[in-house]
Formats: structure tokens, sequence, C-alpha cells
RNA sequence: GUGGGUGUAGCUCAGUCGGUUAGAGCGCCAGAUUGUGGCUCUGGAGGCCGAGGGUUCAAGUCCCUUUACCCACCCCA
């Protein structure tokens, strides 16, 4: 690597240039949580390495093999955040914030995340993502609301093509009779089955479930349901959250197949997938966490949210052709040659800019007919030309769509096209 | 981590079998014509051919190394 290059697969460079969409997508995302009632955290870039490997599981790939880990000058190891969540927890817990009894706290987040992966297309090794934690709430209408904003978000950022997949993983109580029910019916398989799931079979058997291999396809068809081995408290969470589903009218499919790829959750695991990407379709995906927060020494109460990847949602959008956002260019262009009217243009613009428009002129040097042609290119409805040749004190202000233009007095400009461009 | 592919102008890309001064389109700049932008025409600027090493009389082109990006896998958002 070259000194002041870029480290790999970080993306950010080919961000510069449509920030716009980014500033839409997370001013849609901050608008719905506000009408939720959902107030955002902002937690550190990195933590200690532990963290992760507590609560999202050792067992992961995420921890496994793609944590970004770095050692610190005193010796720490710490780990740039793979995910949202944990990050959230230990701030809840090392200030006290769910302290209180029936404390509800309802966050959302929207930054930066590593993993130490092969980049590709929609996937960075610095990728971002919005999410929401709703912490404290052990009834089912809370998953209800987590996903209900979800999905709002996703309509309103363009995105209202996609299918809500459901799902329980169960609870501590009923899981392992699953994960047994499953070993005993892979393990005459075993041998003939992928290499990944041989080395699941032992550390997370769930999670064979998802496999794509396609050796694993026909062991899997067969296999036990964690849904149907669901004690009676999770079963009753997981009918009323699909009656809450119903009650709002979202429709969804419950997929019992669907596992997630961190250890932490619990009864309700939800994604929400668009067909646009391939095997890369999840745009949005969470569920609930109820034992993470005691696990990382807070209070006993349960959880629940989601994250959605940013550049996954604003791929698909590009690949749907959908537009979102609008680059924020000069309303009025000055035009000015010689050094005085150069200097007037740029007082006027700024006196222009105080009344709250966009003015752009020249600082190039560049002729009245390149001058023009950037007013065109930026879409500019009005050109105000300052010349010397005029009295003093008057400019010309020309509009772009029918090329009428008259005679003006600078210090009646800003109302003129204040009216034209702030009114509504 | 595994397997492929690609790095040439600001952008998208040509560049034959190794052979003179490395090209096109778009964009940019200047000019012509429009009153003064768009359309059209003329001209111009802009290149460490990703980097390092090697082979050769001669390397954008062949070989090695390296780096970055892309695609797929794994996995995930």
């Amino acid at each position: 690597m070259l000194p002041g290059e870029a480290p790999a697969g970080r993306d950010a460079d080919s961000r510069l240039f449509h920030t716009y969409k980014w500033q839409a997508l997370e001013a849609t995302f901050r608008e719905v949580c506000s009408r939720f009632g959902v107030e955002e955290i902002r937690t550190p870039i990195f933590e200690d390495t532990a963290l992760f490997h507590r609560s999202v599981g050792e067992a992961t790939d995420i921890v496994a093999k793609e944590t970004y880990d770095l050692e610190d000058r005193g010796g720490d190891s710490l780990t740039l955040r793979p995910e949202g969540t944990a990050g959230v927890m230990r701030a809840i817990v090392q200030h006290g914030l769910a302290g209180g009894q029936n404390v509800l706290l309802r966050l959302y987040y929207l930054n930066s995340h590593f993993r130490y992966e092969r980049p590709q297309r929609g996937r960075y090794r610095q990728h971002h993502q919005v999410g929401v934690e709703y912490v404290g709430a052990d009834d089912p209408m809370a998953d209800v609301e987590v996903i209900a904003l979800g999905m709002t978000y996703l309509r309103e950022v363009g995105l209202d093509d996609v299918r809500l997949e459901i799902n329980s993983v169960g609870t501590p109580t009923c899981r392992p009779v699953h994960r047994e029910a499953l070993r005993d019916h892979l393990r005459p398989h075993l041998a003939a089955m992928s290499e990944d799931s041989q080395r699941r079979f032992e550390t997370n058997p769930l999670r064979i479930l998802d496999s794509k291999d396609p050796r694993d396809q026909e062991f899997i068809e067969g296999a036990p349901a964690m849904i149907d081995y669901l004690d009676d408290e999770a079963a009753e969470h997981f009918a009323k959250v699909q009656a809450g589903l119903a009650n709002l009218g979202i429709p969804f499919v419950v997929n019992r197949r669907l596992v997630r790829g961190l250890d932490y959750y619990q009864k309700t695991a939800f994604e929400v997938v668009h067909t646009a990407l391939g095997s890369q379709n999840v745009v949005l995906g969470g569920g609930r966490y109820d034992g993470l927060l005691s696990a990382l020494g807070g209070p006993a109460v349960g959880g629940v949210g989601f994250g959605s990847g940013v550049e996954r949602a604003l791929l698909i959008l590009e690949q749907l052709e959908r537009p979102i956002g609008a680059r924020k260019l000069a309303q009025v262009y000055l035009v000015a040659r010689e050094a005085g009217e150069r200097a007037t243009a740029q007082r006027v613009a700024s006196e222009l800019r105080a009344a709250g428009l966009r003015v752009d002129y020249d600082l190039q040097g560049r002729s009245q007919k390149a001058q023009l042609r950037a007013a065109n290119n930026a879409g500019c409805g009005h050109v105000v030309f300052v010349r010397d040749d005029l009295p003093a004190g008057w400019v010309q202000l020309k509009n772009m769509a029918d090329g009428e233009q008259a005679e003006l007095a600078i210090a009646d400009l800003a109302t003129r096209l204040t009216t034209v461009y702030l009114s509504r």
C-alpha cells in the first residue's frame, strides 16, 4: 500500500460524489425513528475485543474469522465494531441506563461497522448500518413495533417490494431440546455433508439449517425445525407477534429455516429480503435478544432490534433505477469578467447567500461562456450579469428558462430572488 | 480464507505479432455562431500505461513480485 492510499475495502472514496443519496436515506431513517419516539445513541467505533466475543458469540463466523482486531499502545486488544447491538448494550450497562423498573429505551444508531473479510459488491470492510434497539420490553408488541418501524423505513426510502420473513429461534430452555433432536437427525448423514456443516454440528448445529451447500439440502429438508420445539412461552410469544403484524396489516411469511448469524437471538428472528440482489438479498435483519443485557452484567430485561445495511439499500435502489435525494446545486449564478465586476459579484453572492439562496460564481477566471455553461449545468433558474457598463448598483437578471432579462437594482435583488426560490 | 478477472487521460474504454511521437468518445478550456447558456463546428490542454524487478537492440504489450479494484464462494448487512 502506498502512503496516503486508502486501506482495502472501505469504499470511502467512491462515496464522495453521491453523498446526497446517503443524506436522503439518513434523513428518512431519522424522521421515521422520530415518529416512533426513538432517539439516537452514538457509541464508540471500537470496543474491547472481549465484548464482541461474549455477546456476538465465539462460534459465530463474525467472531471466528471476521472481526477487525487491533492492538493499542497499551497492549489492549480492541475490535472495530462488527455490528451495532453489542456496543449499545455495553453503554446501557455501563451507565445504568436500564437501571430502573419499567424503563424502556428506544434507541437508534446510524454508523460504521467493520468486518475483516474479502470485499465485494455491496459488502465492504467498512460498511454502514442503520438500526434500532428497544431495551426493556418483553412484550411481543415491541417486536411488532420494531418490525413496523423497519418496514416503514424501507417503504419510505423506496423499497416497498420486499418480503418479511419471520421465525422463532426459541429460548434457552427449549433450544437445547431441539438441538439434540437436530443432531440425532443429522448424525447418520454427517459424513456426506459439507465441511462447514460438520464443523457446526458441534459448535452451532442450528446454523446448518441455513446452509446453502447442495450436499446438505436433502438432509436439511426433513430436519426438525426449531419452531416445532418451542416451549409454551416461546410459542405464545411467536403467536402474538404474528397476530400483531396481522393487526397492522403487515404481510409476512413464516420461514421455518430462518436462522440469524449472531448467537444472542432468542424467540423472534426476522429478515426482510429483496430479490434484486441475488444471494445478498437481506436488506434488514433482526430479532429479540432477551438474555444479552444480563449476560453483560445488566438487569434481566428483554430487548429487540434490527440492523439494515445502508450500502445494500442504496445498491438495490440503484439497480432498480429508483432515485433517492437530489444534489442541491446553485439556484443563482453571478456572471462577471473584469476584476471590478468580480469583486462586486463576490459581495452580491455573499448578500444573497445570507438571504438563504444557493448562489455560485466563477472562481477560476473563466470566460463568460464558460460561466453561463456552468450556470446551465447546475440548473440555475437565474443568472445575474454584473457589469461595469451599467449604472452603479444595477445588474441584469436573466431567467434561464425563457431567456427574458431585465435590469434591476442590487438592493432589490435579494427580495426578488427569495420570492422565487424561498417562498412556498 | 478459496477460485477467477481487471488496472492505459478527470470518466468509460481501444491499443494487432513486442517496433517510430500512446488513441477515441464523453467531460474540461479557448474560439466561431446564437445578444449571453443549451444545439452545431474548429482548435487546445491533459498520460510515471497501478508500483517494483526481469527478459530484449526495443516493453503499455512477455515473465516474476507486489498492490488496488471487480466477480464468485464462504459468510453476512
